[in-house]
DNA sequence: GAGCACTGC
């Protein structure tokens, strides 16, 4: 310990400490901040009033940073010091220094605003700029008001932009602990690469060839490019003259492959793969950007982890310099804010006006608005933009508003275990299903592959479904997943997610629900109908229409754009080579082209209350004000007009009411 | 024949 940076400023961080609520700790890596800040606050004292919360960004971090400091301190980890992530409690009476994710310290906000069992909370890796991290450093900083006489605040980040986050806190003070870094030469392309990967080829076999021995890290955007420039170094490295150079080892490094790499050599493409939202049109879109200055820091550090190394950056000193943003876009901007929004409308701030929270980088106006009108169309918030009593248990589930709307109605529909179970396969996101065009699976599994259930013409959400029931049936064991080509850790992790959610349903539903997955499928049921009529209310911000004598959808409720069944969904065309006229969809997503993935059949009659909501959806007065004034009169004729619609319709005829109101609303639409 | 980068409750 004593050989860490920080340690030596250990008298002035205590002192800055003392004399102001926030401080700011710009700190390296290596500088030793995320394991010894918090022993020295602990030290002086400042763990006598109130436990010392360390939120990590991520899970590894905090179990990892949390058993080293409690074997610093010799103390049995979930005693002194213990830690708190997701399925994970292991803290007790006697812990004083916490190590939590920072999605953990927002659940905890949820029953305790004002954090009150905390008398130092450190908010560490904030340069990441999570979405969670943001949210709490807007939380924080209210709370540093209501609670300035006994609440202690650290923020600290690995990069020089520190100036900005000490604005943010009313020019918080900023102390700078030096790295333990070694110096890493930086060396530029010439010329702007044509191809990354050719180039990243060649820079990697000159390395090989030329420079003295050391581990090679390359960064890349994806697993498909990365497996390519694989297969091409080895056939590359064999062709080599024998005994010309040293043997290579290449090794693939993505996102199933958890090791982390040490390196003396840096190969820096230049380029990240970034997935990004567009409020307008509700699709994502994973685009290939240049990296920020920051980023392509954090590369080069990588090459000086261990001693002395060299980067090669891909690209032109110039474009680093002129073209490369200073830091990366912070996720808040770039993510759909419907969870955000609902969980800080649960929070009941005073300052109700959401689109005026106080983010250090606020979203959009547009990206708000855009959360506020899917809560509305999922009954969390009311037309005035106000938390119904829905939205608050929403809320409570650790779950995107549209699972958790679900959950609710199916509760109503005498389907919640089943809903339970596709929520849950849906958390897992990374998706379960076997590749089937994988190479690799067909040729390593000697014996046909377990077929598995296909949706039964209702799409991917039911198949899912399906696929659960399936392995309960299996006893879950885990060889039946192995042998249906199912992700093993993924299916486990489902399983945790469904039990959390059937303790959270329980206690709403206050103990009176079966949960269990293998309630329903025992039964004769075998049209989903109830499910399927839940998960159309839950995802009514998601629902897409068919286009007439086309097999392309058109999304509803957006700017309308034109979109497709993803190539991985179950879900076929009929015999006439058609497609269900209504979807609703799990996510937009543009690739090569605009997907919808993960989609689930609903009828024509269930989609009417859509419409009908669309047709009555008034943005302005949903964001609480912002354009009221200048809007009021309109909006009261609309209500009249509304009022007079209904009166007119007949209200047996379903199919003709949907009709009605999709004119209406689409005429509504081409007015604007 | 077209594909999903990370992470978290």
């Amino acid at each position: 310990m004593a050989h860490l940076p920080i340690v030596q400023f250990e008298e002035q961080i205590i002192r800055t400490v003392e004399d102001n609520s926030v401080v700011v700790v710009i700190g390296e890596t290596g500088s030793g901040k995320s394991t010894q800040l918090s022993q020295m606050l602990h030290r002086h004292g400042y763990s006598k009033r109130g436990i010392i919360g360390v939120t990590q960004p991520r899970r590894v971090a905090a179990v990892s940073v949390a058993r080293r400091v409690a074997q610093e301190l010799g103390v049995k980890l979930g005693e002194e010091v213990g830690y708190a992530i997701r399925f994970e409690d292991r803290t007790s009476d006697l812990t004083r220094i916490k190590y939590l994710t920072d999605g953990v310290l927002l659940r905890e906000s949820l029953s305790d605003p004002e954090l009150s069992h905390y008398s130092v909370i450190i908010l560490d890796e904030a340069h990441e700029r999570s979405l969670n991290t943001d949210i709490l450093l807007g939380l924080v900083k209210r709370l540093t008001k209501l609670r300035a006489s006994n609440l202690k605040v650290l923020i600290t980040s690995a990069t020089l932009d520190g100036e900005k986050v000490s604005e943010f806190f009313s020019e918080s003070p900023i102390l700078n602990v030096p790295g333990k870094l070694y110096p890493v030469e930086v060396v530029y392309s010439r010329e702007r690469p044509i191809s990354y990967t050719e180039s990243c080829l060649k820079t990697a076999l000159d390395i090989h060839r030329k420079e003295p021995e050391g581990d090679v890290l390359i960064f890349m955007t994806g697993q498909d490019d990365i497996e390519k420039l694989v297969s091409k170094l080895e056939n590359k490295i064999r062709g080599l003259e024998e005994g010309s150079c040293m043997d290579a080892i290449i090794l693939p490094l993505h996102g199933s492959l958890p090791p982390e790499m040490q390196a003396g050599y840096v190969v820096d493409s230049g380029y990240v793969k970034q997935r990004q939202y567009n409020p307008s049109t509700g699709m994502y879109s994973l685009d290939v950007v240049q990296i920020s200055k920051v980023q392509a820091n954090q590369r080069a550090g990588r090459a000086g982890r261990t001693r002395p190394g060299k980067c090669y950056r891909l690209y032109p000193s110039l474009m680093y310099q002129d073209e490369l943003l200073d830091v990366t876009v912070p996720e808040i901007q770039r993510t759909s804010l419907a969870g955000t929004v609902l969980y800080l409308k649960s929070l009941d701030l005073p300052d109700i006006d959401i689109l005026k929270f106080d983010f250090l980088d606020p979203p959009s106006a547009e990206s708000l608005e855009d959360a506020l009108k899917q809560l509305y169309l999922i009954d969390a918030i009311d037309e005035n933009g106000a938390i119904t009593s829905i939205g608050r248990t929403m809320a409570e589930l650790p779950l995107e508003p549209s699972l958790s709307r679900t959950l609710l109605e199916a509760n109503e529909n005498g389907c919640l275990s089943q809903a339970l179970t596709v929520a849950a396969m849906l958390s897992a996101e990374t998706s379960l299903l076997p590749n089937r065009s994988s190479k690799n699976n067909e040729k390593k599994r000697k014996q046909e592959p377990v077929e598995l259930p296909t949706g039964s013409g209702y799409g991917d959400h039911i198949q899912m479904l399906q696929i659960y029931e399936q392995w309960d049936r299996n006893g879950y064991d885990i060889r039946w997943c192995r042998d249906t080509g199912l992700q093993e850790r993924g299916m486990v992790f489902v399983k945790d997610v469904r039990k959390q959610l059937s303790q959270i349903m329980q206690k709403i539903a206050k103990g009176s629900t079966d949960v269990r997955a293998n309630r329903r499928y025992r039964e004769s049921e075998h049209d989903y109908r109830n499910l399927r009529k839940a998960l159309c209310v839950g995802y009514a911000n998601r629902l897409a229409e068919r286009m007439i004598q086309h097999n392309g959808y058109r999304t509803i409720g957006f700017k309308p754009q034109l979109i497709q069944v993803h190539p991985s969904s179950v879900l076929k065309a009929d015999d006439d080579g058609m497609f269900p006229n209504y979807v609703v969809y799990h996510e937009l997503i543009a690739t090569s082209r605009p997907y919808m993935r993960n989609l689930c059949t609903v009828e024509m009659r269930w989609v009417s209350p859509i419409f009908k909501k669309l047709e009555n959806l008034d943005v302005s007065k949903l964001s609480g004000g912002l354009h009221r004034d200048v809007r009021n009169g309109e909006g009261k004729s609309l209500e009249l007009t509304k009022k007079e619609n209904v009166a007119a319709r007949t209200p047996d005829d379903h199919e003709s009411r949907v009709l009605a109101a999709r004119e209406r609303f689409l005429a509504r639409k081409a007015q604007k």
